[in-house]
DNA sequence: TTGCTCCTCACGTCACGTGAGGTGGC
DNA sequence: TTGCTCCTCACGTCACGTGAGGTGGC
């Protein structure tokens, strides 16, 4: 029966003289011979462990547990268990790295949409990511919120103008003025903004807030930490931010 | 301005205190202050500079990519190919450890159609599994080869019965028997077998296979190395098995 | 003073890789 | 003898975790 160096049963087995050497010392493929020399002989059931254990590996396995499987004295009863776990950290760590990919992208496009970049804005957009769930529920409540206003007012408006109706329009100025401004100090107390100067979150006056043009996602500002005027992004305000005000 | 202490940054950002003095030692966040008793104090600006380190580790980046990026005098230009390069990455991972549950379930199923499991059958899986490409292209190669004989002999049988022209049939024999017996030669040269018992990959004699009852994927043959008698599992014969005959 | 937090130092984890300095076997 | 392979020992990698023994700050 022919032997193996260990160089002849790493290139066998598609790996380095090192990992011989080192599944050796962990107990995982102890050579059944040595050489007066003192070198490692394989046999041919040595390599046939040999695959078996590259095999496993390549699944994913540790070196532990596949020296828990060969040294098992019943193997049959936890292979299936053992492949099952493996199964199951594979998913996770998919599903891991799907979510990284995921923020990636949308990191990719917040920087995208900024004209200038400094490693600051990273943090905003990172700051917008992680509040864009609250942000997105709080759109929702004030749309639904503003919806029975807006209802109001445009069929007054048309009554107005189609029959002549004038009071149910004046009955909406009276219901929405103090509709407006409760709804406008539950806004503002309930959003924040970011400076793309200095990158601190902060939130202006109800009035401020109120009287200032606006996009969908920004409003021009003031940054009350460094003075800077321009277009803020909107988020939905932590617990860091609310209260200060 | 208020300073924050180890633990407090540390909480403030959902790392341990060992995490925080990793990364001063790594000098990716030295903290702005130092006490006089020689306890790290964070500013603002540093928790700031925390959270975009952790937001980029939770992409995946190694903390010498991000400390590369927050060194960086033209960061703009790095963060785009770091984050394609990183995206990359993540894709190849993923699609390995698809790989990875892909062999998982073919190991499974392997280990459910065996009647009795030993460690030694992983390797004859993972021996099937490696081969069962080139065991694919031989079972076509076999398929179209055997084809004209088939056909050849169907018509021979149609045209006698149904027209009484016997002599078709008759050609068929004479060419069918030498065809057989070098397309058994060819077979049972590329085709090998892997004994139950012990595992042993052989080649049977000609004779022995083309005689020997089997199923579409085993033939009942004798392990020359052990002298089990059974059915065997059919695969593609490799180098190492083949000329062996 | 007590209890909590923080400090450094040194070692462990995981599966090897790298290099040094020496040696076996053809 | 030369060139190749192999040997052990010790240290490095990566991002921390763990424990020891000591100390700052309320």
């Amino acid at each position: 029966m022919s032997k193996y160096t260990t160089g002849e049963i790493a290139k066998l087995c598609g790996v380095t003289v090192r990992t011989v050497q080192y599944y050796d010392r962990r107990g995982i493929l102890v050579p059944s011979e040595l050489s007066e020399g003192g070198r490692r002989l394989y046999s041919e059931d040595d390599v046939k462990r040999m695959k078996i254990i590259c095999f496993l590996r390549e699944l994913g396995l540790s070196i532990e547990q596949v020296r828990q499987l060969l040294t098992e004295e019943d193997p049959g009863s936890v292979i299936s268990l053992l492949l099952d776990q493996q199964e199951k950290v594979l998913k996770e760590e998919i599903s891991g790295r799907e979510e990284q990919l995921k923020k990636l992208s949308e990191l990719k496009t917040g920087l995208k949409s900024m004209h200038e970049f400094s490693v600051e804005s990273i943090g905003d957009i990172a700051y917008v990511m992680t509040n864009k769930k609250k942000l997105k529920n709080l759109r929702i409540i004030m749309v639904l919120t503003a919806l029975p206003l807006g209802i109001l007012q445009w069929s007054s408006i048309i009554l107005w103008i189609t029959r002549g109706i004038w009071w149910l329009f004046l009955v909406w100025i009276v219901v929405s003025i103090p509709y407006i401004f409760y709804f406008s100090r539950w806004y503002f107390k309930k959003m924040a903004y970011i400076c793309p100067q200095c990158h601190t979150v902060f939130q202006p006056t109800v009035r401020e807030g109120f009287w200032a043009s606006h996009t969908p996602a920004t409003r021009k500002l003031t940054c009350p930490n460094c003075g800077h005027h321009g277009f803020c992004v909107e988020v939905a305000a932590g617990p860091e931010v609310q209260g200060d005000v």
